[in-house]
Formats: C-alpha cells, sequence, structure tokens
DNA sequence: CTGAAAGCGCTTACAG
DNA sequence: CTGAAAGCGCTTACAG
C-alpha cells in the first residue's frame, strides 16, 4: 500500500511493523520516552515520517486518562461580552500559548447544565473560565472538579481555594486617577462599571481613595455597563448635573471612546476643558485620531498567563492562588 | 460502593450490571436504539439515572469513529478579526445551534500547519470556517478531507465544490445606496472595505452598479479596513477631496460609527446635510444615540444556519452549495 | 533497552 | 429483543 493511496489513518501497529520494533516500542519513541536506544529511535521516527503518522487521539485518551483538551468557558453568553476586546485579546492570548502544546481548546458560551457536566464528567483535562460578572452561575466549585483558573478574581466564596490571574483593578484606578489630579484637575468625575462586577467595584474603589485621599470632591459619579453606548450616556448625565467637571476617570475605555464622542459634539475641547482616562488600553485607544490617555491592562498576556498556569496544574506543580500582573498608565493625547 | 462517594465514573459494565443486562444492551438504550424491550429500557434507565451515568467520550470515539467534536476555525488571528461583532455574532450562533446536540465546540485561531493536521487527521467530524478575508492558507481543499461549511463566500478556486452561506453582498449594498438614491440624495460616496475581502469587493460593485445605474457620479471612493478608526480616516479623507458630498454608503457599521463622529465633530448635520448608510446592523448601530440607517445582515443566524447545514452534512443529508441569506434595510436616524 | 499482554470503555456485527 | 465476542488504537506495568 503506498502511502499516498490509503484512505485511512496508519496505527501504531503498523508504524512498530514498518520499523521492525514491538507496538510498545514505538510507543515509547512516539512519547518521547528515553528509555529508547537511538538506532530503535530513528528507525521508529523514519517510519512514522514515511507513514506520515499521527496518533489517534480517543485510543490515547482512552489508555491513558487524559484527554489533551482544555475548556475556555464564558460564563455569561450575551453578544456584549463576546465581542469585547478585553475578551478577544485573552482569547487570543490563550489560543497562542496553546498552539505551542498538544492541547486543543474547546468552547462554551454559557454555563448551562450540560455545560457543567462535560466539564465535570472527565472530558477536558482543565477549564480557563473567563468573565467579568460576579454570578459565575455555580462554577465557583468547578475548581473541587478539575484544574480550573479564572481570568479575574472570582467573587464567590471558594475564591481563597481559586487559582486566577488577575490585575490590581483598585490600584490600577487609583493610578489613572492620580495622573489626573497630578496634573492639576480638581472636578474629577468618574463613569464606574457595573456594580455587580468585581474589576468595576475595584476600579470605582480606587477612584473614591485617590479623590477623597487627595481631599477632592468624590460625588461626580455616574455609571456605565463597559460598552460604549453606555459611555455616550454617562458622559451626558455627568456634563447635565456637573457642568463644571475638568476630568473624568472611566472604567473602560469602550466607554471612554462614547465619552470622547459626546464632548466632541459638544464642542468641549479634550483634554483643554476635560481630560479623560480610560482603562484596558485597547487597540482603538491608540489610534491616531484617539489617543487615548488610559490605564494598560495586559489582556494578551494574562490570557497567556492563565494558560500557562493551567498547564503547571496539571504538570502537578504547585503555583500561588492568585498571580498579579502589572498596570501601567500609558499617557496620550487626552489626560 | 455508594455513589455519593465514589470518586471514579461509573462504566457502561457497572449500569449493565446494576440493571441486571449485558453491556450491549445497556449500550442500545443508551444510544436510543429501538430494538430494546421497553421493561429492559426502563430498568437500564434507571440504573443510568442512580449510577449518574455519562459515556466515555474516547471509548466511544474510538468504538464508533465519531468524535462529536467539530472545530471552528477562524484563518486569520489578528484582534481586530476576532474582536468584530459580526464575528462574535456568528459564533454566538453556532453555540447556540450546538448546544442542543452533543457535539462540541473547538476554537482554532490561525491555520497553522498544526491545526491543519489537526482537522484532516480525524480529530474533529466536521468544520466550520469564518474568515473575512479571501486568503484562506490553503483552507481551499479542506472541504475534500472532512465536511466544511463556510461563512462567507471562499473566493478560491475550490469554491465550486464547498458548502457555504452567505448574503448577497452586492444586492445588499445596492439596495441601501438606492435608499439614499430614492431620499434625493445624488452626490453619494462609499467608504468600501479591503480589496482583499470578498465581502468587499461585492459590497463596492453594489454600490457602483446603483450610483451608475441611476446616472450618478460613482467617483467618490475611499477605503477602510472595516475598523472604527479606519473610518474616521476614510470620512476625514472624503470630506477634504469632495466636500459637496450629501451621501454615503458604508460599508460597515463599525466604519460608519467612525464617519458619523467624523461629521458631529465637524458640525455636519447627519441627514440633513450629510446621510449615512451603514451594513451589518451590530447592536451599537441600534442605541438610541446613535440610530443608524443599516443594511441589516443575519449574522447570528448566519451561524446558526451554516452549523445546521453542517449537522445535515454529518448525517449524509445532501444539501445545496450556497445558501444565502435575506438582508434588509433597516431605516433610522442616519438616512 | 525491548516485547508480550492486559486493559482503557465503548460499539457492533453475528448468532440466536 | 438480547448476549458473547471481537475490535477500535493506544499505554503501561511487568518481565526479561
Amino acid at each position: 500500500v503506498s502511502p499516498a493511496k490509503r484512505t485511512t489513518t496508519p496505527t501504531l501497529e503498523e508504524v512498530a511493523a514498518a520499523a521492525g520494533v514491538s507496538r510498545s516500542t514505538a510507543s515509547r519513541v512516539v512519547n518521547g520516552s528515553h528509555l529508547v536506544s537511538e538506532s530503535v529511535r530513528a528507525a521508529v521516527s523514519a517510519a512514522i515520517e514515511q507513514l506520515n503518522y499521527t496518533p489517534n487521539r480517543a485510543a490515547r485518551s482512552l489508555a491513558n486518562r487524559q484527554t489533551m483538551a482544555i475548556a475556555l468557558v464564558v460564563p455569561e453568553d450575551t453578544t456584549r461580552v463576546f465581542a469585547d476586546p478585553y475578551f478577544a485579546a485573552i482569547t487570543q492570548g490563550i489560543s497562542r500559548v496553546l498552539a505551542e502544546t498538544d492541547y486543543v481548546l474547546t468552547l462554551h458560551l454559557g454555563a448551562s447544565e450540560k455545560t457543567q457536566r462535560y466539564l465535570r464528567t472527565g472530558n477536558v483535562d482543565g477549564a480557563l473560565v473567563v468573565s467579568h460578572h460576579s454570578g459565575d452561575h455555580g462554577l465557583a466549585d468547578l475548581g473541587g472538579t478539575l484544574p480550573v483558573v479564572f481570568g479575574g478574581r472570582p467573587i464567590d466564596s471558594a475564591s481563597v481555594t481559586s487559582y486566577y490571574v488577575d490585575v490590581d483593578n483598585a490600584a490600577a484606578a487609583g493610578a489613572g486617577t492620580r495622573h489626573l489630579i497630578e496634573s492639576g484637575r480638581t472636578r474629577i468625575a468618574t463613569i464606574a462599571g457595573p456594580a455587580d462586577m468585581p474589576a468595576a467595584i475595584d476600579r470605582f474603589r480606587g477612584w473614591t481613595a485617590e479623590i477623597e485621599g487627595a481631599g477632592l470632591d468624590a460625588a461626580r459619579v455616574t455609571r456605565g455597563d463597559f460598552s460604549m453606548s453606555s459611555g455616550v450616556r454617562a458622559m451626558r448625565a455627568l456634563l447635565a448635573a456637573w457642568p463644571d467637571i475638568d476630568a473624568v476617570f472611566v472604567a473602560s475605555d469602550l466607554m471612554a471612546l462614547g465619552a470622547l464622542s459626546v464632548l466632541r459634539e459638544q464642542g468641549i475641547r479634550v483634554p483643554t476643558d476635560v481630560a479623560i482616562v480610560g482603562f484596558d488600553d485597547i487597540a482603538a485607544a491608540a489610534e491616531p485620531d484617539t489617543q487615548l490617555t488610559t490605564v494598560h491592562q495586559p489582556s494578551l498576556e494574562m490570557g497567556e498567563e492563565m494558560t500557562r498556569r493551567l498547564l503547571r496544574l496539571l504538570r502537578g506543580e504547585a503555583i500561588e492562588h492568585a498571580h498579579i500582573m502589572e498596570t501601567t498608565v500609558v499617557v496620550r493625547r487626552t489626560a
């Protein structure tokens, strides 16, 4: 049978036969075992190459109880969340590090009964859960069932025992706010995020602490839902309630973009009249026409780090429960 | 062993024992075979329930040569594409119909050698490929290896034999342009998409045909890359080159949003001075502060339809190669 | 360092 | 309608 003609995938058995060794030995070289002589390794490698052999995943999983699959679960399945650049970047990071391994990624939008059962019943070796919202739909104790690392601090009771990577949202928001204070602004407002999201809560706390610490008035507050249009509404509301504001710390770049469009529309100069600091540093923030000053959050790297940590957990290594990544204030044109 | 205490998953063997039947019979009821008596079915079902049995996927795949997995591949892996609301909606649709089946979705960003090999060596039962760009990185003949349905017409040679769902981009763009013409506009520009993307090419063609058909001037053209910031740049360019324009058909909502912000900034009234029609109908288009008139494309439904079609292919049913979905012009405030 | 053998948990002809 | 048996393609003690 010429390799070009065969339609069915070659098996380990055939590789072994071609190399003149046993199936066990062929298996050992496929798996990089050290107890194989150099000559045998070469022969088997040649056979693998020649037959274009790829191990059958199902057979492998069945035999060694590893699936070589890891799940990416996004508990909330609204389009808004999924289209979030932050989420896109995290997924990118996850995909990037997984690409260098033999693991495959399964995608789960929502945390349905079916998904939970899938996760708990040995179909994946581990899970990555990315969620902005607090309501983790019963995913809290998932970590007790299989290795899990969360993107963002989980708000639930199990958080002390869960693994997660995050930034220090309060400190980061504080730094962004401080930039405004240090540049002489005194009537600094904030457009906060949803009151039920840990990241939003922490950023708001960071802003408040910094404002009060500077002896300024922390009353100029409004909220959005992290979307651009909510930023538009929030900015209008802010302007209506406190026409005197000279700066605003916005809890997400998308909302900041919305806020900027309102200021532009109303002919309010940025940063001369009102300075704006965002949060995230999405790609759009760096655009020549935007040049948004913002708190940089390493989203893609967070995805990479989550994945690397999960991989370590899968190798049986011990890691700390929390991994906090660095943020920086990126000063551009709006503040 | 009480079911509550056991840590290992029960096997079919155990279910069979508990029900007092053979493994074969237990397997038959798990798989809904008709050749099982009612009483036996009941007994096995009870055992399954009681033991909380879930079939082992690996064992099942190995035995019946089905993986019950389908791949979602996004050939280009830039953050920009992945954060695209259109893509997010499609994925949502895919996920939604798959949720009602036993299939799981694997996610592949980029079309690396590794991914291609994965797809071609029997690790999934079928694939869904979503791509805006033409350069499908060798995915063209993927359909010869396993069932595949594309989101968007593939531009490559294999397209006549591939399955895809799409909209009639030329006709849809024509309809959007016609809306502008019929409302009395005469100096109608367009912000087109990338010259290497089938959807962009077709939309531009649709605009051109309609403009020329009405005896108008089809010279007012500029291009973006479908991103909001490119819309900003394109709108500025348009205004600089042809200050007389009274309308613009924009090939994507994201670009239209950018264009609108420029008009707002320059104090140009919409739609009084310049009317705008977008394409996609993303969530942001319907926002109270935007109210963008646009060509609605059923993105989520396209994802659903792609998936349903792939499922049919997997069942061995015959389907047409192309499935074209309806678009409509949604008239809001900008035109 | 290498091989024979058992086993992973299912499905599916084949008989009956 | 039901069961015994073979087989899916691997891995992994166990001997040697």
